[in-house]
DNA sequence: AACATGGCGTAGCTTTGCTACCTAATCGGG
DNA sequence: CCCGATTAGGTAGCAAAGCTACGCCATGTT
């Protein structure tokens, strides 16, 4: 059983499966999530035309302990989602403080939220497959996520990792196509829908290649991998023109897997980073010292 | 009088004003406010050794409606503190902190130094100049600056701008040399020293072209440029094996640009990524609705 | 068609949250 | 310094909320 990041999230997730007076419940739920939270069991009940007990078995198919629980809980969720609204539509309509600010806000907001929610043990689990791989294969496409699969390349190949990545679908699907038992894909997406990439973690993983993927939790893409770095920060998807704060968060996971793996790779990284600063030197061989990297 | 933000500030503003009874109500809140969203009044006013109508008392002295309403409302401030606290409080759990610890924390520093060095008036000053650009070039090399020059194209592409990025040491030459007046270049690099983009800054000055560099002050980038975003992001040279904590700073940067230039666009903006969005959709005609950039 | 299974509701019990009222402390003025 | 007024705090009782045990009815099975 996964584990969903939100009540609101599981029951959606569990809406399904439901009997139609439990079914009830769940919609009436989701219709007005705020006014769950003052609401009676009797008057919430008999708003969804169902008994109190009805009520009481969906608040503990959710886990919960029982309907003051169920409340309190999904008051909770409530309240962080609207936090993140509160906060874009703070940025929208461009009051007192200034864009940076904003800019600045979000950002914190996306790393601490991305933190928080870290699993270390997965993120160990996940550098160790990507450290002992053949073959590693980086994926995203649509901007965003394909510039952050070429990041996570750029920090591998540093370590000495045999590292690619592609945000081409096509490329995608014959990379994973050629997968093999020991090779790892790290794919990236801030929704886990778009298709080549789910395709491809789908044929990757019936090739027996770990599949690790950076993206939404109960998403498609989060179903086909072997290994799900769940990465969460919400209220993200409506605004298409203000930056996507999602990426801060993509960062961060990418520089804690980058770290792991090269504490792996200790010392033989140290020793691979000098020569290629020396072979970089002797390419262009400038008096001054370039960066190594920039 | 002043609007607290949230209950547990409202408590604390209050706390002092309190007689002995209801004080040690707000003592006992305030010492275990995530134990006070589970615990029933009776069995509250017996850990607080008050009477129950002395906790009444004290919710309604805060704007509540009873006990459950103040349940719920520190439940939900609770929730929305709660992950800022869990970050923090896993950061300073002293020495046993762990890779994510300490790459979440570079994070963090990284975009609080960057931030404090904005200059508003800078930014919009380089908005402004990319805005009215008939052309925009960014640039960038040496794996991060360079991504973080593609991120850039595409924020910026986004608002129809015609914008292009290379990371090609020859091409950048090659854009340079043909750079004309009311051309704009977006150069990025956190060392300032590589000798392309150095290059590149000079050619385009001299041709008319405005130049705006994100890199680190007193560099030889930020000699030949036109507009200097400094961008300082102190012990980071170190470590090569260690995430580059400046790339947090670089995208605060590009966010705020994008954010400004975005605004400064509008409403047309939004227009064009409607037409995004549709002809996406055109081209892959699923049933399910496919992401907008990912 | 008889039986078993599980979904759902009825009825009743316990606890909770709340109010009305009372007592004890505090304070100011004669 | 004492007495009334005022306010802090507690006691007791009650309506409603949350919860549980049990039983009926609709399915599906043999």
């Amino acid at each position: 059983m996964k584990h969903p990041a939100s009540l609101i999230e599981a029951i959606e997730q569990v809406a399904p499966s439901l009997r139609k007076a439990e079914r009830r419940v769940a919609d009436l739920v989701l219709r007005d999530i705020e006014g769950m939270t003052r609401i009676s069991i009797k008057a919430f009940a008999a708003q969804a035309e169902v008994s109190e007990p009805t009520v009481m078995r969906f608040t503990r198919r959710l886990g919960c302990d029982g309907f003051s629980d169920f409340k309190i809980r999904l008051a909770q969720d409530f309240a962080v989602g609207r936090m993140y609204i509160e906060a874009e539509r703070k940025v929208q309509s461009g009051d007192a403080r200034t864009t940076a600010q904003r800019v600045y806000q979000s950002g914190v907001d996306a790393l601490a939220t991305t933190f928080s929610g870290l699993d270390e043990m997965l993120l160990n689990t996940a550098a160790a497959t990507v450290a002992q791989a053949n073959r590693i294969v980086c994926l995203g496409v649509g901007g965003s996520s394909a510039i952050m699969a070429q990041e996570m390349e750029n920090r591998l190949f540093r370590f000495g990792l045999a590292v690619s990545s592609s945000a081409d679908a096509y490329k995608q699907q014959m990379l994973a196509a050629i997968a093999e038992k020991g090779d790892a894909f790290l794919i990236f997406s801030v929704t886990g829908k778009p298709q080549s990439l789910v395709d491809a973690a789908e044929i990757a993983t019936a090739r027996g290649a770990s599949v690790i993927a950076v993206t939404l939790p109960d998403s498609p893409l989060a179903g086909r991998s072997t290994l799900l770095l769940p990465l969460v920060v919400p209220g993200d998807e409506v605004h298409f023109n203000f930056p996507n704060r999602t990426r801060y968060g993509q960062l961060l996971v990418i520089d804690c897997l980058s770290a792991i793996v090269g504490a792996l790779k200790q010392p033989a990284s140290a020793r691979r980073l000098h020569r290629i600063r020396t072979s970089l030197l002797a390419l262009h061989g400038h008096t001054e010292a370039q960066p190594i990297g920039d």
